[in-house]
DNA sequence: GCGTTTATTTGACTTTTGTCAAAAATTCTT
DNA sequence: AAGAATTTTTGACAAAAGTCAAATAAACGC
């Protein structure tokens, strides 16, 4: 729970009660490996922080998983589509190593949100953060080679490379799990 | 000015103080085809919202432009790495055709923020909106075949078929044109 | 530590898409 | 409306990446 509160409260001093609010409304859930946290097809009611663990968001798409982000320590995961529309949505979360998450329901967020209208603006940067994310990840796969990517990857991630399995690794990256082999050995 | 205040509005009631603050920052600019906007290698200070027009977003990768999004009547629009982190970006905005555009500096909305803490509701809201925008155009061009992709446009973002470029289409879609081009003739 | 399961690599071949160049079609200008 | 400029299409070929199948290699359970 500390370690929660420091990071939001590197972006805004926090309120007593705002601290409190939020204490009272996170969860903790240990996790293991192989679990699906969050299935498609359903609304998704938590967003997670991760204290400890590796998850990964994945769907399926002409019959092959694809995955679609990678979380590690101290970033948020959640089926971010299902979760802020509250619509079904499309993607998995599965944990792919052991872990601690804290967790927060939707309504309990909300309600966070209306008691304490200034944490919106928390809600904002971290908003913006995970959007500037998935840009850049975007340009990156609009238009590279197999290989430009992946040199992409090591160069700005290279946790993901130490840590998920070449065949999730290669799906991020929108080719196949052989290309990706070939072009690690070629190296 | 209307046209803004209306859609902001319908996010959250605005407070009159939060409407004139905003009124009296917000400047208008109309803008021709062709007129570079932004370009990349600078701060962008500015975020607009389109009136009337039509605008996009473009970098270069290996010698070639890339189309990164196409904003519309009622878009909001922006070198969107740079603004929100206020370094250089490597993104160019275009007018395609002729517009008249709303605008405010990143520090005048970064005022109206503080001065407002409830107006990042509505910043948060918006950003949830085209964060989930990029995803889902991410997950699209991580693993389909070029008819799919462009299948894809056809049923979901009709307007932009009718109104861009072809090769612009195609490096959003991230395929050559010709490619593009020998999708269309076989339908 | 041994066998089993799971993950990665390699080979042969196919398909898709890109590239370059030129032709056709469309749009813009005056 | 004619010519210029721009955009789109088409053809021939090359390169990149995908697929399927089998062989290694690594990790896991007992």
């Amino acid at each position: 729970m500390e370690k929660l509160l420091l990071i939001l409260g590197q972006l805004m001093p926090l309120s007593t009660e705002l601290r409190e609010d939020l204490s009272s409304k996170v969860f903790v859930s240990k996790v293991k490996k192989g679990e699906i946290l969050i299935s498609e097809g359903k609304i998704c009611h938590q967003l997670f922080f991760i204290k400890k663990g590796f998850l990964r968001g994945f769907h399926y798409q002409n019959g092959k998983e694809i995955t679609s982000w990678f979380g590690f320590e101290n970033d948020f995961a959640t089926s971010t589509h299902s979760f802020f529309s509250q619509k079904t949505g499309y993607e998995n979360v599965e944990v792919i190593e052991d872990g601690i998450l804290y967790g927060i329901t939707y309504e309990d967020l909300n309600n966070i949100y209306d008691r304490h209208p200034e944490f919106n603006y928390v809600g904002r940067l971290l908003t913006e953060k995970y959007y500037l994310d998935v840009m850049e990840r975007t340009l990156c796969l609009q238009f590279q080679t197999a290989k430009q990517s992946y040199e992409q990857l090591v160069a700005t991630h290279p946790q993901i490379l130490k840590r998920a399995y070449l065949g999730h690794i290669a799906s991020y990256l929108g080719i196949s799990q052989e290309t990706l082999s070939r072009i690690r050995a070629k190296k």
